[in-house]
DNA sequence: GTTCTATATAACAATATAGTTATAGAATGT
DNA sequence: ACATTCTATAACTATATTGTTATATAGAAC
């Protein structure tokens, strides 16, 4: 999976807000899928549908705990996507100064169309 | 628009690999539908959707001259995306220590199931 | 072995997304 | 007036997302 691919991943894991819930209560520590739907007017399979795409993106991993299989959320595509934006909300916030520089950093890492200049 | 439906288009937009690149673009300064468009192989409608998307989520702005369009990039939804991903950083990173003065913020903020307790 | 519990998968429907081509509208230039 | 340029919208197709119910699978308990 490219680095544009995982970003693809991460921000539709994050575009919905069951999603988002399942990422708060995880903060709180692993749980299962049962009692990760128990909150929500829906139905298991849907919840393991979300949780499959969370997993997808890298932003929970499972365990195995006899039928169970707990969820715990994981940083480093949190990291990956808190960093991407980061950088804009920098030079955003900065009012564009020192932009020069933060624009080659941009350049190699923000996934830009397949244009080579 | 709740706090978490701005949550959703934003997330949503930056899913995206073009409009990423369309961001990226506009860090640089201002630019019509047609310049940015150009580096894409891609209709110009094609493009006027991806920007309505940047629209609604409130990333872009577009202003007037003669019949151009031009967008520029707009902080506040960065801001407040950055913000809800910073959160879960931060605990991330830190590895749960504080967790529990950082569980009643996100409580309040981070879009939670219909459920009160 | 049978049953209960936890989870995943299949099959389906409704809606959203992402692209296309064709066309309309608005401002500019001749 | 007429053509050109820039952008938006309509109509359409293909695919993805989000939910459903029904069912399969795996482990635990009896």
């Amino acid at each position: 999976m490219t680095e544009s691919e995982r970003l693809d991943a991460t921000f539709t894991a994050l575009a919905d807000p069951t999603r988002r819930a399942i990422l708060a209560r995880l903060i709180e520590g692993e749980a299962s899928v049962m009692e990760l739907a128990e909150p929500f007017a829906m139905s298991q399979p849907a919840i393991s549908k979300h949780l499959k795409m969370l997993e997808r993106a890298g932003l929970i991993s499972r365990g195995r705990d006899a039928q169970r299989r707990p969820c715990r959320i994981e940083g480093e595509a949190l990291k990956a996507a808190t960093g991407w934006l980061e950088q804009y909300r920098k030079v955003w916030e900065g009012n564009f100064r020192r932009l020069d520089a933060l624009l080659d950093d941009l350049q190699s890492t923000a996934g830009r169309p397949e244009r080579d200049n």
